[in-house]
DNA sequence: CGGTATCCGTACGGATACTG
DNA sequence: CAGTATCCGTACGGATACCG
């Protein structure tokens, strides 16, 4: 095995596409919304603003066929199905939130730097 | 002003806007082949692999646009531009980067995880 | 050299309604 | 409750060719 296996600036490397995937649309906010435990689907439409259905459920799909995300049936009437992360996934929970609180503390500064630049054109 | 200005699990809130446009395809890596310095269009386009001018030109233009980039245009023959990060785009270099590093050195659990995963289906 | 222009395909996400 | 099914629009990225 060699010592620097992946390397995403390599256009066919398959970091690459595990880059976009937890780049995605939901992705940081799924892992983030389940970094404290588990989760019902619901629970999860609700604590992801926005989110539908459909898209949820294929987002969670992805996450738990990449080992990121755990999802438990419970037999049950009505049904009752948990989510939660995965090993692999907390390990993902550092990196994420690192980028989210960059946006959420920076937001501003983009917002003001648009806006100068819109008005210089 | 509040102590909590924004949320990214808030639909409404401009940070999500923000935690998308850098986790767009191609802005990680950008930003990444910035990390040591200036670089010619040219140069981008050889250190982030697979990209296409036109796209490059569009992912430039916003990250300019949000502050993160600066373009400086050299009135030689030939022209000469540069880019650079700006202090704000240094300060997202930590949390990209964070994310970066987590794709390559667990690409290889994702895949196997997939592998897995497909197994069972 | 550093882009633009043009055209194109699709894949992603969304809305709504329905089901085991 | 936890999804599926269906349909839809578009926006994104790509390929190619051309320009100042």
């Amino acid at each position: 095995m060699e010592s620097i296996p992946f390397d995403v600036m390599d256009p066919d490397c398959p970091s690459r596409v595990v880059l976009q995937r937890i780049g995605d649309k939901w992705t940081p906010l799924i892992v983030h919304a389940l970094k404290d435990g588990t989760l019902r689907f619901s629970e999860l439409r609700v604590a992801v603003g926005g989110i539908t259905p459909k898209v949820l459920t294929q987002t969670l799909r992805t996450l738990e066929r990449d080992g990121l995300v755990e999802r438990t049936v419970f037999a049950e009437v009505p049904v009752r199905v948990e989510y939660r992360l995965t090993a692999l996934g907390e390990s993902l929970l550092g990196p994420l939130d690192a980028v989210r609180a960059w946006a959420e503390s920076h937001a501003g500064n983009i917002l003001q730097a648009r806006d100068a630049f819109d008005a210089t054109v």
